[in-house]
DNA sequence: CTTGACCTTGTACCAAGGTACAGGGTGTAG
DNA sequence: CTACACCCTGTACCTTGGTACAAGGTCAAG
């Protein structure tokens, strides 16, 4: 019922290297299992719970600090839904600020790639690069973000 | 014509510290430059519109390594339109790839935030989780990405 | 001549999430 | 009894993009 895994049968289950387990356990992310006599390191069914938990919230895209972070407020009793929610709400709101940014940025590139078909599909395909050019030439027109001292 | 500047004066000039400079040097982002007898670096024209186009691009999204290697082509005389699309193409393609990851994570997310607000809202707010009890549900039933041996 | 602002080099350090290795103990099969 | 696979601890190292510090050299002003 309550199977006692070691760990490398608990790092070959969720596909981790036993060194990443030494690790989780080092960092305190999760707590320091029961030991054989010899020292052996003993997983039971809680501690592969928790395991899964962690990797499962970490996929999620919560990093090990946040899910040290919940799981100290679960093993203190005082995880609320409200506290979870909060975390998940504020995580939500990280990533809709990371894809605005990197849709801001898809979208500034996009149209370079293109200035480059029509460039190639018009002319000699050795040339020079107009879309390097466009990007050299904001450089030395307005290059730096903070452009204080201009003589 | 040619202006000579100093470390301290193009390190000012783009909103950086000196330090960022000399580390740039160091990893052969940008060549070393001339030096006064005295021993102080002097920037060239050539050398500001360099780091300015390595800003430039830094600014679009590309990584060190990656502007490396592009500058690599253009100081060998092979910045060939083609490369450079390419180039782009593919940080466009990451770009797109990285989007999708984040919203499948944030249409994962989103529907547990609203099981809070419903349970919060229909009963006490101190009590356990069901957004986390969905989770760990998760786990122990089908936990790991790579669950090979299931004896 | 000294002070102060600037420049130089080398080295160590930061986050995050591990990986790798050295040097030893354990357990089982032949 | 000896391989060999596995386990342990401790320590150092990796990536990326820098930052911080120490110890010293240079240059212009007062």
């Amino acid at each position: 019922m309550n199977s006692l895994l070691r760990t490398g049968e608990v790092a070959q289950k969720f596909g981790l290297s036993t060194q990443t387990l030494y690790f989780y356990e080092r960092i305190g992310l999760i707590p320091p299992p029961q030991r054989s006599p010899s020292g052996y390191r003993l997983f039971g069914d809680r501690d592969v719970a928790r395991l899964g938990f962690i990797l499962r919230v970490k996929a999620l895209g919560l990093s090990l600090d946040e899910i040290r972070e919940i799981l100290a407020l679960y093993d203190g009793k005082s995880l609320t839904c409200q506290v979870i929610q909060d975390r998940l709400q504020q995580k939500v709101q990280e990533l809709d600020q990371k894809i605005q940014q990197l849709q801001g940025l898809r979208n500034e590139l996009a149209p370079l790639v293109e200035q480059c078909q029509t460039y190639l599909s018009q002319s000699s395909p050795s040339g020079e690069c107009s879309a390097l050019q466009d990007i050299t030439g904001v450089v030395n027109g307005n290059g730096s973000p903070q452009d204080a001292s201009m003589k």
